[in-house]
DNA sequence: GAATGGTTTAACCAAATGGTTAATTTTTGA
DNA sequence: TCAAAAATTAACCATTTGGTTAAACCATTC
């Protein structure tokens, strides 16, 4: 079963980066986690750069999912966006840590340059998707660009949110999966009665 | 009229450790800036350490605003989150770094320290406020720290993904202004449909 | 079994970084 | 006016950090 040293690599430089972003993340450290050489880490990945753009760009998929499928079913649109927010919340509840770690690239300029990979169809679809609801008269008038803004804010928020939610309302861990796990209906009731006519 | 040394000082971290982290912030950037010697740093502030827990206490206050003065009004709740949607949204306005700076410094072990000093106010006033207009009928039911959660979300969500909305939209930073500035009216809107029975 | 080429390591290096020291300049107040 | 105190600086220092080098290890193959 063992795992070749690049897999070994990545997914202690995952752990890592994810857990201390760029800055705080340490050649040493992953080396150590990994259980090779320090020199090995640069034979593989020829700097802490490469090594971590190779994991940003891993968790950037995860956190921007691809929503072709999703889009081109033919069903309401509210439909779709309950089957959005009921994949979406189910892959971050798997990669909690995705969220901060995407937010925080974001905002780097080791991150800045993958903001062009994200897949054009998410917004355009959502929002083409509402004009057509919107026609049908499936749903009321909002701007569906502050709507999916809102959508992706309910769902992806309470993971950067979490030490602080977790605080002020007294949840262990458990609780914090239960409060998750019962999100999607909550936010899913939201978006019914705020989009239903 | 001229800034003592230390407003210069305070000023100055502000400006680099909201932009680059803790960990990517540099003492010598932060004097370079300030227009003083690396050293005067240590003199005022001992440690980098401390300077970072000066800046982030006071950045903290910013980000939980203090919500006595609303909780007490006797005014509907949905008027009272009304008010806090507004001011929030205003204040982040003005200070729209503190979001990002905030949830990063609280998944290290430098910010943890300071989520005890979160006003207890906020959510138990929120949670209590919910439960009395139930009583009136005043409100639908719903999950209240699911909706506090989902009101932070829609407010403070935008600054933190602001790069990706950007992008996705093709905002430009006026236009990305006047989304926020519409922003409160259209949460407000939500809430309202969400709420009212 | 030696040549070969990929893999791994120990030792090293230069730059950067947070922090200190000792001396100098400026301010204060008696 | 002048000495004590506070503010400021240049020069250092020890450690950390990303990265390199040269040698050793190891599997394959001729």
């Amino acid at each position: 079963m063992e795992q070749s040293t690049e897999e070994k690599i990545l997914l202690a430089a995952e752990e890592v980066f994810l857990r201390e972003g760029y800055d705080g993340a340490r050649m040493q450290q992953i080396a150590d986690r990994a259980g090779i050489n320090k020199a090995l880490l640069h034979y593989y990945f020829r700097s802490k750069d490469k090594l971590f753009q190779t994991i940003f760009e891993q968790k950037f998929r995860t956190f921007f999912p691809k929503v072709e499928g999703l889009i081109r079913q033919d069903i309401p649109f509210l439909q779709k966006i309950y089957l959005f927010v009921d994949a979406y919340l189910k892959i971050l509840s798997e990669n909690p840590y995705v969220p901060h770690f995407i937010i925080h690239g974001i905002h780097k300029p080791e991150g800045k340059a993958f903001l062009k990979q994200i897949p054009p169809t998410l917004a355009a679809g959502f929002v083409g998707g509402y004009y057509a609801a919107q026609a049908r008269g499936e749903v009321r008038e909002v701007q569906p660009v502050q709507l999916l803004v809102s959508v992706m804010s309910m769902c992806v928020f309470p993971f950067l949110a979490k030490p602080i939610i977790r605080e002020v309302t007294a949840m262990d861990e458990e609780a914090f999966q239960a409060f998750i796990q019962a999100r999607a209906e909550e936010v899913k009731r939201y978006l019914e009665r705020i989009l239903l006519p």
